[in-house]
Parts: structure tokens; sequence; C-alpha cells
DNA sequence: GTTGCGCCTTGACTTAAGTCAAACTTCAAT
DNA sequence: ATTGAAGTTTGACTTAAGTCAAGGCGCAAC
């Protein structure tokens, strides 16, 4: 596909016109990152942000002893980087390539040049970095006011929602790396589906999790539950 | 004061023209809230955002059985609630008056429209926002990165920082607000307040916090070192 | 196949931090 | 000054979740 009707296929355009498409289209680089390369760390000089075009991408700090969290887990056509390019100079975290991952690139300087002369543009970041705000109060909701069954739990209804009409989750994520999204580690979090499993709430499969009540999920995530 | 230089002397709105200033204070509404009133609750549907004029505001979250994690406090010149803006159409969290606040407010139509001919507030909008983005990852980095004594030490940094040369802190907010702030409890902050003066790395005064070795604590911030 | 290496689970133990309850301090208001 | 309410400290106890270590499972490569 050429540049332009690549960019006006990406949600985060919606909206712009041609003229715009092509302006974004001759400032945009395609890059290619392997499974396991790194985009950028943390406190790198942010040159720009990424739009994924496939593959998945991980958000994520590390403690100095060796902890991971993870903001995000992002996915095709999902931007980013991106907040570093309107305040600070440098990355607020790292990134890395969950998988073969092709994205496009878009230098600061020139993005900023085109948002200057094109307020559709800027009102479509704007709104990128509003979701993520929200994205990340509930984070720190979750890891502040709910212990990490009701993370879980809130976290399983959000996938089952976003993921299919039916109850069943098919875990995309190692459930190393989804314990590093919830703040915890893989044995609390394996000790809590099974607890989850006792109670009824959901069945675990190989690669799946059948969630069969909802309602109790929800129970758990709003705290108004608490397991056996 | 007028509503134009009124504007006009908010950080925020640096570098726009007086034509600019004078079209936001068309828009801009004055209000007053006093001591304990809430702005707006979590959910409460968004209608515009806020900047305060004086006293002091706590952005904040509840859990279900009532403990507070408080985001951020703002001052002077702070804006809030921009993030409900420009992308979903209900706050994220809530907003309450800690002392006599007189505030600007500006609706979300107006001043989306008015940014829409506009690029320098846009990208004004964009580095607020990104900012915030900043706060709130190295807010979640805190919580799950780093246990409380962590937390309490990277505080006191930056507040030492941003507070006087000196390393002596004058406490603002009561030590039950800074408890919500770094997620924890009074009792808890109580008791490192303690171990820290143990190990001589802060004097604790009646209304105010003295730095004695700065090194320390950003060991223990960055995780480096332990309290016994 | 079977070998080997991640991933996942399980158990016993430790620990940081929360809970509950009581006492003490501060400060503002009568 | 006295009262009272809120903020703060302290102690004894509980608990959620992390650590450490061992063992099992699943899948890919040879």
């Amino acid at each position: 596909m050429d540049m332009t009707s690549l960019i006006a296929s990406i949600p985060l355009f919606q909206g712009l016109s041609p003229g715009q498409c092509a302006q974004l289209a001759a400032i945009a680089v395609r890059k290619y990152h392997s499974k396991g390369q790194t985009f950028f760390l943390e406190g790198d000089e942010a040159e720009g942000f990424y739009i994924i075009l496939a593959g998945r991408v991980k958000i994520f700090k590390l403690s100095p002893d060796g902890k991971e969290q993870i903001f995000h887990i992002l996915e095709e056509h999902e931007p980013f980087g991106e907040a570093a390019v309107f305040a600070g100079s440098h990355y607020p975290a790292s990134a890395q390539a969950l998988a073969e991952t092709p994205v496009l690139f878009f230098p600061t300087r020139k993005f900023v040049d085109l948002i200057r002369r094109d307020p559709t543009l800027a009102l479509a970041m704007l709104a990128l970095l509003s979701m993520r705000l929200r994205k990340l109060t509930a984070l720190v909701e979750n890891l502040s006011l709910k212990e990490v069954p009701g993370r879980l739990a809130a976290y399983l209804l959000v996938q089952c929602d976003g993921n299919s009409p039916l109850a069943t989750i098919s875990l995309d994520v190692s459930k190393n790396q989804m314990a590093a999204l919830l703040g915890t580690i893989p044995e609390t979090l394996s000790r809590i589906l099974k607890r989850m499993s006792d109670e009824k709430l959901i069945k675990t499969g190989p690669r799946s999790i059948t969630i069969l009540d909802k309602r109790g999920l929800a129970d758990l995530a709003e705290g108004n539950r608490k397991l056996g």
C-alpha cells in the first residue's frame, strides 16, 4: 500500500483530508522492529512517536531490582511515544516489540509543524492523549484502591468486552506479562486464578479463560465482594 | 483585574496574542468554590475545565470502602478537568476545593471551537496533557515499583526542589492528605517518618520537615537502600 | 520419541503494610 | 482557660502479597 492510503487507514487520522494525509505521508518513516527489540528506553531522548502497523508493543518500566510494570500492550494502529512529543524531551517509559512489528515513525519537529497548520490533527492528538490519561487514571485506581483479585476481575471484564461477545478470552499475553500488567507477580496471579476457579467465577483453559459469572467478577472488581 | 489581562497572566496561555486572550476571555466564566465544595465527582458529565486563580484543589478517587487516592494537589494557575474535554464525556476522577478557591471555567464546546481556530492554543493544551501523562506515569511507578519509604523519599525530594533552595519543606498538606497522595494511610506514614528520623535522614518539625541527608533519601527513592 | 527449556503451578515461609483501638497533641471556638 | 474536634502517634495484631525453592507441564528441536 502506498504511504498516503496507509495513513488514511489509521483511525487516529480519520477525518483528515487527502491533502493532510499526503503531508503526513511525506514525513512518516517506515521502520521495522523484530521481537524483543526495543524502540526506546525510559529516559532516551525523544525524537518522535510511532504508530503500529502490525504486531504488538509493550510500554513498561522496570524497578531497580527488576520488577516490571507494564503500562500498556498496544496493537495494530495504536500510537505510542506520543506524550514525549509535546512536552519534555525524553521518553517517560520504555517500549519493546513483543512480535515482529512494522511501524510508522513521525519525527517530532516535522510533526509539530504539521499540527501548527492543522487543527484537525491537533484535536485528534488531544483526544488521543486524553484517552491515555483516562487509561492511566484507571491503572492508578487499580493499583492503589483494589487488591489483586479486584484488578484481575476488572481486567478480565475489559478483555471480554473488547474481545468477543462470548465470555471466553483467548489469552494473547503470557501469564507472566499479565502479572506485570496487573502490578503483581506470576505466582500470585496463578493462585488467584485458582481461587476464582474454585468459586466458579471462571474456568481456566490451556490458552484461554472462560468467564462463568460476570456479575460475580464485577462485584469483585468493585470491591463489593471478596474471594473466600 | 479585567478578564483579558487575567487570562494573559496564566502560564498555560503564555504566548497567545492579545486577540486570542480576548477570545478566551469572552468564553471564560468566573466561579467560586468554598473549602470542601466539590467541582465535580468522578463520572459526572464533563461540561468544561477549570483554571485555579487562588486556593487549592485536590483531584482524587475513593475506593468503595472509603480509601482515598489523591492524584494531584493543584494550586494557583493550574488547570484541571482538561482531560475530559477532548475525549470521553465524563470526568475520570473527582475534584474538591481544599480552600476558598476562585476559578475560571471554560465550557467544552466553546473552548474546542477556539482550538479549532488556534493551533498555538492547541499546542499549549497538548503540552499540558503530556505533562499530566508524565506525572501519572511517575505515580504508577511509585505505586507499583516502590514501597512506601521510597515513595515518601521521592515526594520529599520533589517538594524541596520546587519549594525552596533550603532543605526545609513547610508542610502545606496535612499528613492525612500526604498519606492519600502517597497511596498509603496516616499510621504508616507516621511510622515511616519516624524511621527516617531515627536514621537521621530528616528532622520532623511541627509544620515542617527538614531534609538532613538528600543523598540518603535519593538512594531510598531509587531503591538502592532500605530503612533499617 | 526424548531432551531440554520456558512457562506455570504449588507449598512453606517472610514481610510490608493495613486494621483496630487507644492515647496524645494542636488549635480553634466558645 | 476549657472544651472539643480533628490530626497525629503508638502499640498489638492481622493479612495480602511477595520470596524462595521445588516440581510439573507443554512445546519445539533434534
